[in-house]
DNA sequence: TGCTCACTCGACACTGTGTCGAATAATTTC
DNA sequence: GAAATTATTCGACACAGTGTCGAGTGAGCA
């Protein structure tokens, strides 16, 4: 694999490669508006992008490899609202889960084709697993940090159990009610309903429930 | 499709064809256990079975069809856990609940990669997509209405959230943790941790923390 | 005995994958 | 700016898997 993605507003010149490449990605984020990643051809996204089939396997090792690619696009943007609670300050704890998880939401809404495909895909790459256990374990662990940090100032209900294993049960039911919900239609109700469950849950399951 | 799966127990004699089905769900099962459904090929499953690869078509439609098969004898076991809670007697809910979700455990690690080759296959087929939906209908309206009886009865914490969009982050919460949980090396400790913090999230969603 | 029906098989057409070597375009070197 | 080098593209090929078809085979039954 040659192939380095440019930073955006990198000064270095597109190479031609670069401009194929981008093509793939493009073509395949929005293929996956419509098919799961292994409903999708080769010949697919190479004739969206204007090139032969064969041509693809200069660019990418495979369909995984472009999944990775446009993973890390998206995810950046995910560790930003992940970093919203930790660190709050004096707002209310209410405020900043809730700003926190309606970041990730929207984050879902924005890209849940490609979110979708990569959570599918991390039982069957080996690249995406780790990619995808990375992304949670900085999840997990600053929300587990967040939740000792409140035990500790016994504004949190303590332990058992672990901050770490509160965390963790947290943070999958967040993505797997992302998942859901990106798979359904927009719809901005629907998604206030979600963030307000959501973050009802974590505040009651680290807070407990005031009065 | 002529097959019609044999109740257990009936006494109608085993045809030919019975038996053919049943050698190849039960490789089906066993080669679950190491790869994903569609990694795995139909001559796999026949070779498995003993048959040639074309007499697999006469059993099964597709290897979706199979999965599907394979699910309904499984499934079975969850509603048991599921109507645990539902009609607790004068039992606290931590009892009742904790009891239900360690059910609910026991069943993916005793059949996680049937449990999980179906949940993946709920993106891809539309069989499958209904069946589980109807699952999880049964288990949130369950759910939904058990929390209706506590908050009516001044015990559980009033909404919002609605019972029915609590019962969905909950049960979904269950689901998604269940799934990894099952990738995992089989832990009793893990497993311990796990029903107990889901436990714990349950009961101080639902009822808020005691004292 | 001959009929039927459940069941099995091999052959075939088709779709998609991944690799290779040759051809061409872009860039660098002198 | 010509030659050498490197980047990119392509068509052809070998391979693997799918799903269908029509022709068997054999067990039970009229």
């Amino acid at each position: 694999m040659m192939f380095v993605m440019n930073r955006a507003g990198s000064r270095r010149r597109r190479s031609k490669g670069d401009l194929t490449s981008q093509a793939i990605l493009d073509t395949a984020e929005q293929l996956l508006e419509t098919k799961s990643l292994d409903e999708i051809a080769v010949d697919e996204l190479t004739s969206g992008a204007g090139i032969s089939r064969s041509t693809f396997y200069f660019h990418f090792e495979s369909r995984e490899a472009v999944l990775h690619a446009l993973s890390e696009r998206v995810v950046e943007g995910l560790y930003d609202s992940a970093a919203l609670w930790l660190r709050r300050g004096s707002e209310p704890p209410a405020e900043s889960i809730r700003r926190a998880i309606s970041g990730t939401v929207a984050l879902w809404r924005a890209h849940g084709p490609v979110l979708r495909a990569a959570v599918r895909a991390r039982d069957t790459s080996e690249v995406v697993r780790g990619f995808w256990s990375e992304v949670a374990r900085k999840f997990v662990e600053s929300t587990a940090q967040q939740i000792e940090i409140e035990r500790d100032a016994g504004v949190a209900v303590p332990g058992p159990p672990s901050a770490r294993a509160l965390a963790t049960v947290l943070v999958s039911m967040n993505e797997s009610m992302c998942y859901s919900l990106s798979l359904g239609r927009k719809s901005a109700a629907r998604d206030r309903e979600v963030v307000e469950t959501l973050t009802a849950v974590w505040l009651r399951a680290v807070y407990g429930v005031p009065q």
